[in-house]
RNA sequence: GCCCGCGUGGUGGAAUGGUAGACACAGGGGACUUAAAAUCCCUAGGCGAUAAGCCGUGCCGGUUCGAAUCCGGCCGCGGGUACCA
């Protein structure tokens, strides 16, 4: 008997397809397209595992959907720019596009030994200039049909070193280099206009019924539309250009409970204020101070300071308020300015404890006693559509839901003329403007007499120099004159170039129709996006869920209004998966200083007593289970999996044993049994492998045709992982079977049924059989509908609940008599005690509850 | 801080309103073998005695004839938070 060796043949396989060019996508044929994806990789180094996971689901629907009769695209890429590029060229002198190129050709090595059905003819990587100048034409077109514009944002500014900083790149508000104490500064740069699609984002997410429902939710919270009430107040002394402070309110049902207006610390008032007083300017800087994101600036200390101006509230002339400048105040929400309620909101009433302002409720519950604010409760913050008592009314009926108060007092506001009802999103416009080297460079130039002109499209792409270095902090294109010195596009004088790069997410944001046609002239060729697009499935991890998704949307939007897709093509992926990731534990042991120092999972051994360094014994701290990160060292190279054991027992065993969308936990033993299973397989295949014996079993047809449904909608539903307890449990039966024509029947099925997950030893095994051709060409097996049913039932019999019996009945039993069996019943009676039930469920086919 | 998820035996997990723990890993016992490897069989949530029974899906409460599943509140973990990709 001859074992399953994975080492020759994988390799025969995998040139078998190549050879017949199985997965080469063209758009030929009368068979439906199907076009799969999973999101491309960023070349970081070496594959890992959660690599193998993500491909492996991708070409589990490719070879899939090619055996269901489609005519299958599945590409791969590599999204090459970025920034741990330049921190290695940083790190050990080399070049970003050296280290690049030399990552994808490493990775694409390790990838292909998966046998992964990928049509690689159609690989690029978006570094490559075929495909960055492509993304320039792109944005000169965007441009054009006024989808991008350029203004003034805020950066992490390192004071120290000079430099932009990434937010990846700020360490508890320090530089991660110069260490130094980071400031947000503003720059000029370019946008993407995505806040123009806010409306249609939003209200297009209600057609993707093939995403996953927390994806949408995501979306539309992050695009957060909300109704509400704009208006000012007047300001008493006014300086000069300031007689009013206009404010957003979602809440104008709590005007009458104000207690202060604050405005952000970049208010044109605040601003304004900074020139004659020196302590507003100082609380400004101050609040300038650490990085830009979102969380910084939430968890950041609320501070406050009173300008000493004073505002009139619209509703009662008498009523004034003073104005604070407040840090939590965003100057790109709303209108930079707000009013606070502290009786109805845990940031102002921490606010005005803070700094003694006063506390004024403005309803109450109708049911219940609370502690007021006022008196040192919580601040009281039903939902909206809860009814509350309103003691300080502006509009409505005393007893109101929020809502309805919400409503009642916009239209009293506009009746009066006091202010108008608008509507908000908190989608802001996209900054892709980047102060680096490894990106597409903005094909614009700056020209004294002729302003920002666009680049000519007989000029693209405009290249990356290569002679660049990393010694110095900061971006090398401002510091290469040669490339940055030219001349203007529109009056041939001499000129400069924009020396920022895109953001990386623009990249991503079109890739998946530049596959359709990869080589095109233009970005796209609209027969072949005609054709293949859209997505009909993507696959990718959760931490996609906002961004790269919303900005693709966008972006299909905009190539479709500059003609380069179809209207389609709108909402570029019909279908979403989005996969959960692998982790491993981490190993550490502590230096002389007791800094932590990390182990790859290889160099430990782990015994009974715990771990140990293999090579000098050390003892290993072990942490129990994180996301893998190259930095922390718990990465599984696959590679060694795959010299071990083969690709198949590596595709298998990811799929196996968690549910796709969950992370799972890497270990090395459920590689093992794995390869037992899969080398079980080949040895019933030797086994049985000679003529198709006479005689049908027909106990093991019906459950071969179970099987064969339970498989393809495990598949349909990405539910992998029992769709291969399935096969494990068909495999036993089988095993056991004695020798049958099904038996040799069943095992090519079993083949077919495994051939998406472990296509090599599928190939094998169908050859073994005897059957015709490829295993990659063959159709689908088809389950039987008229073998799946089953004659008799078993129904679990419960009292109050709980379990206490079963009885077998033929299926059409009428409820009836399933009643009288029932309650006939020993473990009934018993429970009965002579005394009759209350109440009897009977759900045909499912169970029989007796209520007593 | 805010938005979104997740939490089930020693472990990965199955069951999406109807028999909790399918299938597998690790464990225990056995067969085969001079021995080992490989393979095969049995066993297996907890308490209880191998019975009856009781308990059990992060915690507390609710809806329901019936809840891992639906609802409310908490705890813990993870993802995102607009310049990581």
């Amino acid at each position: 008997m001859t074992r399953y060796d994975p080492a020759t043949t994988e390799p025969k396989w995998q040139k078998a397809w190549d050879e017949a060019q199985t997965f080469r996508a063209t758009m030929e044929g009368d068979r439906p397209k199907y076009y799969v994806l999973e999101m491309f990789p960023y070349p970081s180094g070496r594959i890992h595992i959660g690599h193998v996971r993500n491909y492996t689901m991708g070409d589990v629907i490719a070879r899939y959907k090619k055996a269901t009769g489609h005519n299958v695209l599945h590409p791969m890429g590599f999204d090459a720019f970025g920034m741990p590029a330049e921190n290695a060229a940083m790190a050990s002198g080399g070049h970003p596009k050296t280290w690049t190129y030399d990552n994808i050709d490493t990775m694409v090595a390790q990838m292909k030994p998966l046998g992964f059905g990928i049509d690689w003819s159609r690989m690029f990587a978006t570094c490559d200039p075929e495909y960055y100048g492509q993304q320039q034409a792109l944005f000169l077109d965007f441009l054009e049909a006024g989808l991008v514009t350029r203004r003034e944002a805020e950066v992490n500014w390192d004071p120290v070193d000079m430099t932009v900083l990434a937010n990846e790149q700020v360490i508890d508000g320090k530089g991660w280099r110069s260490g130094a104490e980071v400031e947000r500064r503003a720059l000029t740069q370019w946008f993407f206009k995505i806040s123009a699609y806010s409306e249609e984002l939003l209200d297009a997410l209600d057609q993707l019924d093939d995403w996953p429902a927390r994806v949408k939710l995501m979306q539309a919270n992050w695009i957060g539309k909300s109704r509400g009430l704009q208006f000012s107040f007047p300001v008493i002394d006014a300086p000069e250009g300031f007689g009013e402070i206009e404010v957003f309110t979602t809440r104008p049902d709590t005007l009458m409970g104000a207690s202060f207006v604050a405005i952000s610390p970049d208010h044109p008032l605040a601003k304004h204020l900074e020139a004659a007083k020196p302590a507003v300017a100082a609380f400004n800087a101050e609040c300038r101070k650490g990085g830009t994101t979102a969380e910084a600036i939430e968890t950041a200390e609320k501070l406050g300071l009173d300008t000493g101006i004073r505002v009139r509230h619209p509703l009662d002339p008498d009523w004034e308020l003073p104005v604070w400048i407040a840090n939590f105040v965003l100057m790109e929400y709303g209108t930079g300015a707000l009013f606070g309620c502290p009786a109805h909101d845990q940031r102002d009433l921490d606010f005005v404890r803070k700094y003694d302002l006063p506390v004024i409720s403005t309803y109450v519950p109708i049911d219940g006693e609370i502690t007021l604010p006022e008196d040192g409760g919580d601040p009281y913050v039903p939902p909206k559509t809860e009814q509350v008592h309103y003691t300080k009314l502006v509009a409505g009926d005393a007893y109101q839901t929020g809502e309805e108060a919400i409503d009642a007092a916009i239209a009293l506001a506009e009746q009066r003329g006091i202010g108008e009802g608008v509507t908000k999103f908190r989608l802001r416009d996209w900054g892709l403007s980047r102060q680096r080297y490894w990106g597409c460079p903005i094909p614009v130039v700056h020209c004294d007499a002729c302003g920002v002109v666009p680049e000519k499209k007989e000029n693209l792409p405009v290249r990356l120099p290569d002679d660049v270095s990393f010694d110095i902090p900061g971006n090398p294109l401002d510091r290469h004159p040669t490339w940055r010195d030219t001349t203007c596009p529109a009056c041939g004088k001499p000129a400069k170039r924009e020396t920022d790069t895109m953001d990386t997410f623009v990249d991503s944001s079109w890739y998946f129709a530049r596959f359709t046609a990869p080589h095109a002239e233009t970005p796209t060729d609209m027969e072949a996006a005609q054709y293949w697009m859209n997505v009909d499935q993507y696959i990718g991890g959760i931490e996609h869920a906002i961004l790269h998704l919303l900005y693709s949307r966008f972006f299909a939007r905009g190539m479709i209004k500059t003609g380069h897709l179809p209207e389609k093509a709108a909402e570029p992926f019909d279908a979403l998966f989005t996969q959960g990731m692998v982790t491993h534990a981490i190993y550490v042991t502590r230096d002389e200083k007791d800094r932590p120092v990390y182990h790859f999972p290889e160099d430990v051994e782990i015994h009974e007593s715990g771990a140990r360094l293999g090579a000098t014994g050390e003892e290993v701290e072990i942490i129990p289970s994180a996301k893998m990160s190259k930095s922390k060292k718990n990465v599984i190279d696959p590679v060694n999996i795959i010299e071990q054991f083969g690709a198949d027992t590596a595709r298998w065993f990811v799929l196996s044993d968690s549910p796709p969308e969950r992370d799972v936990e890497w270990t090395a033993s459920g590689a093992e049994a794995a390869n037992k299973f899969l080398a079980r397989i080949h040895r019933m295949a030797t086994e049985i492998s000679e003529e198709r014996p006479h005689g049908s079993d027909e106990r093991l047809l019906k459950e071969l045709h179970k099987t064969i449904d339970d498989v393809t909608k495990g598949i349909e539903s990405f539910g992998f992982n029992a769709a291969i307890a399935k096969i494990y449990a068909f495999a036993g039966t089988l095993q056991k079977a004695p020798a049958s024509g099904t038996k040799h029947d069943g095992l090519k099925t079993l083949a077919q049924l495994m051939a998406p997950m472990t296509p090599h030893l599928a190939e094998e095994v169908w050859q073994m059989l005897g059957g015709d051709g490829l295993i990659a060409n063959a159709p689908w097996p088809e389950a039987d509908e008229s073998l799946l049913t089953e004659d008799t039932v078993t129904l679990p019999i419960q009292v109050n609940g709980k379990r206490r019996s079963e009885i077998s009945v033929a299926k059409d039993l009428p409820k009836s008599e399933i009643e009288a069996l029932a309650l006939a019943d020993d473990a009934v009676q018993r429970a009965l005690n002579g005394g009759a039930p209350k109440k009897l469920i009977v759900v045909p086919g499912r169970i029989v509850n007796v209520v007593i």
